[in-house]
DNA sequence: GACTCTCCATACATCAGTGTATGGAAACTA
DNA sequence: TAGTTTCCATACACTGATGTATGGAGAGTC
């Protein structure tokens, strides 16, 4: 971690970072060399240019960003959904929020942007079903449920302030709701 | 409109443009002069500095984001928060995207947000509370619908793709639904 | 102990963007 | 029609970022 020479790896978590506190505008060689007090020759050695660091830096992104979501534990499919759902919305949204944006303004973010939002939706689509929703009902909740989470990663105050429970608590109520009245 | 000589709102005009279809990276005095068909002088004497014109942008934005929500027509409460949703969902979201984008970024875009948040939200909140729903529902309510919303203008595709009908129907359905089971 | 490989520093050349200074053309005004 | 104001062009100095070339220090290898 803090050995004298940096690795590949150090350097994408140092995108990460400044990714998350900064935004994407913060992704260059210059300022991250200065981060990590080393000099350009440095980034220029382990990538062959910015584009490259992008990629690995969103490589590295589409794997905690889905695999932080599959991590709990619950064995009961509802239980699963209520934990997945808390945890997601409590969880810091400055990376979420920072990648996002970037992808506004670049291709390649986007793209990986669509895969993970792709491999949620599957994985929220399939919980919602087993914790006992219909086939299309889950589909649709499943939509809305990621359209919250996302309004909720782009308009949350960075000083953390909890997410209100009980907003929490009604978001989890209409996501059970039963279908077709 | 297409006059041989510039005023201050043609310049922010474009600025919207450009927002909207490259970003807020494409809020420059240089890209910007060219898609005018002038040269920097221009920007520089309409405005002091890049800063004073991206308030310029963020004020007309601020305008304009919040009055194209109340601008339906319909008498009854629950008739104006229908057409509202359908309306607001079938929008363009690119511009709406790109300032959410420039704000995790930029201090003034941030609070220009905040600001366009809060007025909408006290409007949903009140129509909401008009249609039927308790005070703390409709609170909680706006919120969630504000998120879907927002969630919505994030992860929509550029080319259009109309939001699936029943998905919104489900939206509209669960936005209506009894409070406290 | 010479050799090689890995990682980084330094020194360019280049480019895009900012802001300023100055001047000029067209329109308005008296 | 002379003077003034409005809007824009051009030229300059400066900053930050990119990418490359070259060299050097340290650790491993034979």
């Amino acid at each position: 971690m803090t050995e004298d020479r940096l690795s590949d790896r150090d350097w994408v978590n140092a995108g990460l970072l400044a990714l998350a506190d900064t935004g994407f505008t913060a992704l260059k060689a210059a300022p991250l060399a200065a981060r990590l007090k080393v000099s350009r020759g440095s980034f220029y050695w382990h990538f062959a240019d910015v584009a490259a660091f992008h990629d690995a830096v969103l490589r590295r992104w589409g794997r905690i960003a889905f695999e932080t979501v599959v991590s709990t534990i619950e064995s009961r499919p509802e239980d699963r959904l209520r934990s997945l759902l808390f945890q997601a919305f409590r969880a810091d949204t400055r990376l979420e929020r920072a990648v996002r944006a970037w992808a506004t303004a670049d291709p390649a973010a986007r793209a990986a942007v669509a895969e993970v939002d792709r491999r949620r939706l599957d994985y929220l689509e399939r919980l919602l079903a087993d914790a006992g929703l219909q086939r299309g009902a889950a589909h649709l909740r499943a939509r809305i449920l990621n359209w919250a989470y996302l309004g909720h990663v782009l308009s949350a105050e960075d000083g953390a302030a909890e997410v209100a429970q009980d907003l929490l608590a009604e978001l989890w109520r209409l996501a059970r709701m039963p279908p077709q009245a």
